[in-house]
DNA sequence: TTTCTGTTCCAAAATGCGGT
DNA sequence: ACCGCATTTTGGAACAGAAA
């Protein structure tokens, strides 16, 4: 369609007939450059897309009764002309069945040429082809090489497992699976003006009919997988939304973005000169390293579960031992931080944010997986520089405990149900099993009091926790924690005992998992096992896992559906989601009525998977101004001082009165950012910064 | 114990080059 | 065309650090 009127009679032919679905096949431009990542792969900004042309198929269904046959309306759009896009917004808003294959990028090039498209039940055919071979040929999944001589090694590498990956869910992979021949999709995009010659047209038509067809196929191979429910219920309604979350992206304080590579940049060469004035000919190299703490004899002190290691844990603890040993480790992690790509390339949008890529399905668990930049990845002390824009404020809202609450419900331990539902389960373990150590005072505290006071302890007590569930064996424990081997044996069987009905359950996860050849979760949900690797270890371990960790993602995926249909239409957006916790940003002056509104929908969400549960929301609005852990937004200008500043750890207390008021000067400080001087090159180095601080840190 | 992204570093493969 | 040697590219293992 060109002009107005085979607009119109498009329109008038759809809406007035019996339409059962429309397919979307969409060509888009970027009107950004790509930009070169480090590692050579080309990014896009998601705000520059913008929809040229759009393939549109409608299947009109028959009735039987009547006799009427099915028939298709195939039409190709030049969004370009101004009467062809009114026509078509209209169409946008028929309440029918939408499909297409991977929707995102689609949704996203619609909108940013001015479309307002809420599609109403689309279904997306690549999100089902996901779906359908979750774990099969994953990367994870690769068997580990058998060191037998004489035997070529046959497995493919990373990168061809990469490709045949997007092979196997590309449209193309559907139509040949499904028996459909494809036309050739890969095309230069229209150059400026150029018009839509017919056999373009005709082939893009046909795209979207074979889009149709796809999803009509699949349909049935959902059906056999058992999963049709829970692509209904969760993945296709999460695509707008996974969609939107990317589109809307986080507000970052690109100056404070600056001043973590210029810190990182001078902080690390001031700890080279300082090793090489210690005679160390390459700094940061690990391995020159690992040589001078033999030379030293300090090797002894390095071990990690019986092995060498100069981890940051493992180091903080011996830096007293040696001046090297601090610089080292700031070095290192001042070069690793400021080598990260968001710092590398300039990341932002035209709309001056972040759209970090949220990967719908991308880990064989069926969470989602983050990059360009991965946000959960960063830094938790960096976080902060993800702010709020002027009048703006954001809240975190977590799940507490989530995992221990779906592995209670997934295995109906009653036992478990009542400890996640009457408080802090991993508090309460912890109380138990650090008694002994336990000062008097500490005793008497509850367990909830006690994991405020220690959040080491609980810390430690959850990873051990959550490590037992998932399989983890005594020898490990007691590496991994520092323990005895016969402790480690005693607090695991402790706490399985405990939980007799959960201990059952995740045998009899894995000893289904094996017959079935896939892991289920609470949706319906399957992870796939390739074949050859029923009873592995490996696998056993994930046929554990992933009920529960799956399930989470479930709850988690069904909580951001449900807020962004509660807070549609209101200046309340979903920026961030993080495994099981959600990033809002809202008005300065709702702050309150926003956190109550979406913790009480969370808590719904999850109680319509687990009605047994009573689980507890966490907000984070301490400090509303930036995104932070745990409310610690004075985490990024403590990296500026010390760049190996670490959250957490045992009774970790600064005084300190910086350069401007120190930390209690609050929110006007930290909304400014670092001071003025930090942005200065001419200021005080760095290093100089750090030896005047020495003092203050007292773990 | 699982998941992910993304780093460094080493060794093997590929390529380049001067010579026969 | 082939060899020997040096350099560059690539693949993958191991780590690190985020989440549970």
């Amino acid at each position: 369609m060109t002009d107005l009127d085979s607009a119109l009679t498009l329109r008038d032919a759809v809406c007035s007939a019996r339409v059962a679905a429309i397919a979307l096949h969409a060509e888009w431009r970027w009107t950004a450059p790509a930009k070169s990542l480090p590692g050579g792969v080309d990014w896009h900004d998601v705000r520059s897309a913008r929809a040229e042309l759009l393939a549109l198929c409608a299947w009109v269904a028959g009735d039987a009764g009547d006799g009427s046959r099915d028939f298709l309306y195939r039409a190709v759009l030049d969004l370009r002309i101004p009467v062809v896009r009114q026509v078509f917004g209209e169409l946008l808003r028929l309440p029918v069945r939408w499909v297409a294959h991977d929707a995102k990028p689609l949704l996203q090039a619609l909108w940013g040429a001015g479309f307002d498209f809420e599609p109403h039940q689309l279904a997306d055919t690549h999100i089902a082809a996901l779906a359908l071979q979750l774990g099969l040929g994953h990367k994870r999944a690769r068997p580990k090489r058998r060191d037998r001589k004489g035997e070529p090694d046959v497995r493919p590498s990373l990168f061809e497992v990469a490709q045949a990956h997007a092979q196997a869910t590309s449209l193309e992979t559907r139509c040949r699976e499904f028996g459909v021949d494809l036309p050739p999709l890969a095309r230069a995009p229209l150059a400026e003006g150029e018009p839509l010659e017919p056999e373009r047209a005709r082939q893009m038509a046909r795209v979207a009919e074979l889009v149709l067809e796809v999803w009509q196929a699949q349909f049935v191979a959902a059906a056999r997988a058992g999963i049709t429910s829970h692509l209904e219920r969760i993945e296709y309604p999460f695509v707008t939304v996974n969609a939107r979350i990317e589109w809307i992206g986080v507000h970052i304080a690109r100056r404070d973005r600056d001043a973590v590579k210029e810190s990182c940049r001078r902080a690390a060469n001031a700890m080279a000169d300082a090793l090489r004035g210690m005679g160390f000919t390459s700094p940061g190299s690990e391995q020159e390293f690992r040589q001078f703490l033999v030379r030293q004899k300090l090797e002894g002190h390095c071990k990690r579960g019986g092995t060498f290691s100069v981890e940051d844990e493992v180091l903080r603890e011996i830096e007293h031992l040696h001046p090297a040993i601090g610089h080292f480790r700031r070095m290192r992690r001042c070069i690793q931080i400021g080598g990260e790509p968001w710092l590398q390339v300039d990341l932002t949008g035209v709309d001056g944010r972040w759209h970090p890529e949220h990967r719908q399905l991308g880990a064989a668990t069926g969470r989602n997986s983050c990059s360009c930049p991965n946000l959960a990845g960063i830094s938790r002390i960096l976080r902060p520089v993800v702010t709020a824009p002027k009048g703006r404020t954001l809240i975190e809202l977590d799940y507490s405990q989530i995992e221990i609450g779906v592995a209670a419900a997934e295995h109906d331990d009653e036992a478990l149900i009542e400890a996640f539902n009457s408080g802090d389960v991993y508090a309460a373990t912890a109380k138990r099993h650090f008694h002994a150590s336990l000062s008097e005072a500490e005793r008497a505290l509850s367990a909830d009091e006690l994991a405020k006071r220690r959040p080491d302890l609980r810390d430690r007590m959850k990873t051990m926790i959550l490590a037992i569930i998932y399989n983890i064996q005594p020898t490990t424990i007691a590496a991994r924690f520092g323990v005895s081997r016969s402790e480690a044996e005693r607090e695991r069987n402790a706490f399985l005992d405990a939980y007799p009905a959960l201990k059952r359950g995740l045998e009899a996860s894995v000893a289904y998992g094996n017959v079935r050849g896939r892991a289920r979760v609470v949706s319906g949900l399957a992870r796939f096992v390739d074949e050859g690797d029923v009873d592995r270890h490996w696998v056993a371990n994930f046929l554990r896992n992933t009920p529960i960790q799956g399930s989470a993602a479930v709850v988690f995926k069904q909580a951001l559906i449900e807020l962004d249909r509660a807070f549609a239409g209101t200046s309340t957006m979903i920026v961030m989601p993080l495994h099981d916790a959600v990033l809002l940003e809202c008005d300065q002056g709702e702050i309150e009525a926003v956190r109550a509104r979406a913790a009480a929908l969370m808590e719904h969400a999850f109680r319509s998977w687990y009605p047994k549960l009573r689980p507890r929301v966490h907000a984070n609005c301490s400090a509303p101004w930036c995104w932070n852990k745990d409310g610690h937004a004075e985490s990024l200008r403590r990296f500026f001082v010390d760049p190996a500043y670490r959250i957490g750890g045992p009774g970790v207390v600064i005084e300190e009165d910086v350069s401007d008021g120190g930390l209690g000067a609050g929110l006007d400080t930290m909304a400014a950012g670092p001071s003025e001087e930090w942005l200065d090159p001419a200021a005080d180095p760095v290093a100089e910064m750090w030896d005047a601080h020495e003092g203050d840190r007292c773990s």
